[in-house]
DNA sequence: AGGCAATTTACCTTTTACGGTAAGATTGGC
DNA sequence: GCCAATCTTACCGTAAAAGGTAAATTGCCT
């Protein structure tokens, strides 16, 4: 079991600061993607917003490059400087219903590690 | 102006170990404790919900408990373990519209800034 | 009271985010 | 061509997240 975790690589600049897994690495490049749209939809640069959130020009660059693993509250400051809700940066849009389905019966089969 | 830029302490175990906000802090404690309320809705410990996400138990204590700043895929991991939408964890619902209306113009005012 | 499970706190180590700065790229206008 | 603006990359220092482990603490139950 267990064959395949998808082990991906993070690398910021050249070289490999940590292994992700395909699914954050996927996550991390998309909410990236989004702050960039956003951004550059408002005709800010990375310097100006640098300037609006407190967060250097090149923090900025390698987050919305998927390069970084940014805390919940340098995210907030990007959206509040963007002036968009939170979510809006990480999930899709307003619904955001990846996997849902949260067990049938309710409570969560652990498995072997009850 | 700026008087006030509400200072407050994020509170590890006995230090401080940051200076965030009062807007920071109230959103690292709503995060806590959304994933407290799902955890414990779902009949889970922080030793199960541990296990789950590779996440040790006293870093999930501190972060249900507002007091550290998570990483975006840290978020990721528990909301998938959980079997809920990163989003529900960070924001209220599904809506979410905090802030929103970006600005009328469509443009940001950088004021001084540019 | 005593015991047990769950949680919190403390201490330590490693990893990593973030800022600063500076040096490449890249693009566009002169 | 040169210059300017923007973005990216690199390197370094500091701060903080996250893990492990173990020791308190809290709550619950008989």
């Amino acid at each position: 079991m267990n064959a395949s975790l998808g082990a991906s690589i993070l690398v910021e600049n050249g070289k490999v600061t940590r292994l992700v897994n395909v699914a954050e690495n996927k996550l991390l490049a998309d909410a990236g993607r989004r702050i960039r749209e956003v951004r550059t939809g408002q005709g800010l640069s990375l310097e100006q917003l640098a300037l609006l959130t407190g967060i250097s020009a090149p923090a900025l660059s390698v987050i919305e490059n998927g390069k970084r693993d940014p805390r919940l509250t340098t995210l907030s400051r990007i959206a509040e400087a963007l002036r968009v809700p939170l979510a809006a940066l990480i999930a899709g849009g307003v619904g955001a219903a990846e996997s849902a389905a949260p067990s049938p019966s309710g409570g969560y089969d652990l498995g072997e590690y009850q």
